[in-house]
DNA sequence: ATGCTCACGTGGTCAA
DNA sequence: TTGACCACGTGAGCAT
């Protein structure tokens, strides 16, 4: 292999001869880079084919291919140099082992570079097509992937603008008007007139008839209405490890059956909305019991996760 | 300037001149670089910056001002190169004037090439900003071009979701008629590409690779998608007792948080949508894996109630 | 022929 | 050191 001989032959260029291989690896050797090459691409494409359609991440086999294919191809190459240079150089042996090793790994780490940055621009590409795909025919006319992404800023912002919409309507379907703008922390203008209440300034409810609920503070905001024997809870609190399996747990075996519920969370801030029905034999049965059995449970739940 | 003798010590190489050129210029000369491009680019900018604040998708005007620019610029350099080339060469000189003219506008084409190029790249650049700029901190927490784009599909997943969650709220309050285009059961719309479904035509899905489907019925029609660490959930099935406690329990035991999760009950049906973020310490990360998981889950709760 | 887009290989840089 | 990310210049392909 004279693959060293081409390399020392001159050692100011320390760099110069990376470029002049890959200017012959990339120019002379063109059908060579393609051969090795398209068969791993139109692979690649075949397989995103496959699992695209189902979108599977699975990125680490072809990149393993990948490595293997620029490898046999590169090595190649190089021998093609060493030939035309290989009686010119007049270097001793021990200077050529050391540093062929050294070149080794430097090509090595190269096409590891090489490899991973290919690996990069392919998971870049799928993301894009997943969004892409995900998107109405209208906003992606131009299938370039600076349209993706622009057509993806245009579609958010019509997605954002329609729920802004649709809850609108809905809010003033339920005439609570005005008091939402001074809302600082989120959720709370669900809250009409919660039994329990994290706010300092309990306003528009001036005198809480809930005595019951002044012997132990507030764990969260809770605010429970009822019709019959179907109850609606509204929860806002901070976010725990398994709390909302502890709640749904608590609630079984409260006999509160839940018809519905709805979790949102919000960074570190959680609102339930659910409505359960009042089994026959389940001990609390008015607003207030159910807050407070509430309360309480939210702080049992609370210290459970203090502890863990 | 020593740039030019270093190019032109070799005619041999007639492209390497290129490469050598684009090695010192890119990297030894960084500053010279940045002196001639930099009125160029900056002036780009700002240009940029006037109409990029409005979203006018005109690639066309700032193409054609960076080509000109270009030109500016490039003439320097190609000038520069002449006078290098004068030194050394030895060619009659109609040769010469040919060659030089050809090389000039060779050169033209390069240094325009490479502003279009760089005008691409930042236009890509500024929707990605813009993109991420209008999604919630949480989807984005790592400031990767991946990972924003990653972050909008699930953004948009989210939004749409939403979406059809307050229009299919709005409609089931104007009527409750399931005359949604012959959907005998009720949710059905909700399944687009469900790896396990209690619908005999399983039509739209001909030949699903998800043989692991096959080895165990389905106990409740499951749409799994994921994205990055966050998984959407679709799970419709009869109605159970403690059927939610359960449903919970094992998410959990899963390593599957709970982010977002909806029941709605009707009859003896109930569609639990939520979204999960697959922990890191979590077993099942795949679609399929936890589509099965899901099934597997649902399969116990449904034996746990028949004995009950 | 020209413009536009993309994939590629590469060097620089920042953090683990 | 290593790995991840990015910007760059460049050649090819595909349209106008």
């Amino acid at each position: 292999m004279g693959l060293e001989a081409v390399v020392f032959q001159q050692d100011l260029f320390n760099y110069s001869n990376r470029y002049l291989y890959s200017l012959l690896g990339g120019n002379s050797s063109y059908e060579d880079k393609h051969f090795s090459h398209h068969n791993q691409t139109s692979d690649e494409a075949n397989n995103d084919f496959v699992n695209g359609g189902y979108w599977v991440s699975s990125s680490s086999p072809t990149s393993v291919e990948a490595t293997n294919n620029g490898n046999g191809s590169s090595s190649c190459v190089v021998d093609g140099l060493a030939v035309a240079v290989e009686t010119t150089s007049t270097r001793p042996k021990r200077r050529r082992l050391r540093t062929r090793k050294n070149k080794e790994e430097i090509e090595n780490q190269r096409m590891t570079h090489i490899a991973v940055e290919r690996n990069r621009r392919r998971q870049m590409n799928e993301y894009l097509s997943v969004l892409r795909s995900l998107m109405p025919e209208s906003y992606v006319q131009r299938g370039d992937q600076a349209s993706i992404i622009g057509g993806a800023i245009n579609f958010v912002k019509e997605l954002e603008h329609c729920v802004q919409l649709l809850t609108a309507k809905k809010e003033v379907k339920e005439r609570s008007d005005g008091s939402t703008s001074g809302c600082s922390s989120p959720f709370a203008e669900f809250f009409m007139f919660p039994q329990y209440s994290t706010r300092g300034d309990n306003n528009s409810i001036p005198v809480n008839e809930s005595m019951a609920a002044e012997t132990q503070p507030a764990t969260a905001d809770i605010e429970v209405t009822m019709v019959e024997n179907h109850a609606n809870l509204k929860i806002r609190s901070k976010n725990s490890p398994a709390q909302l399996l502890k709640l749904v747990s608590g609630l079984n075996s409260m006999r509160l059956n839940i018809l519905h519920l709805n979790v949102t969370t919000v960074d570190h801030t959680v609102l339930y909305s659910l409505s359960v029905q009042v089994e026959d034999d389940c001990k609390v049965t008015s607003v207030d019991d159910i807050a407070t059995a509430l309360n309480q449970l939210l702080g049992r739940i609370q210290e459970d996760a203090m502890l863990n």
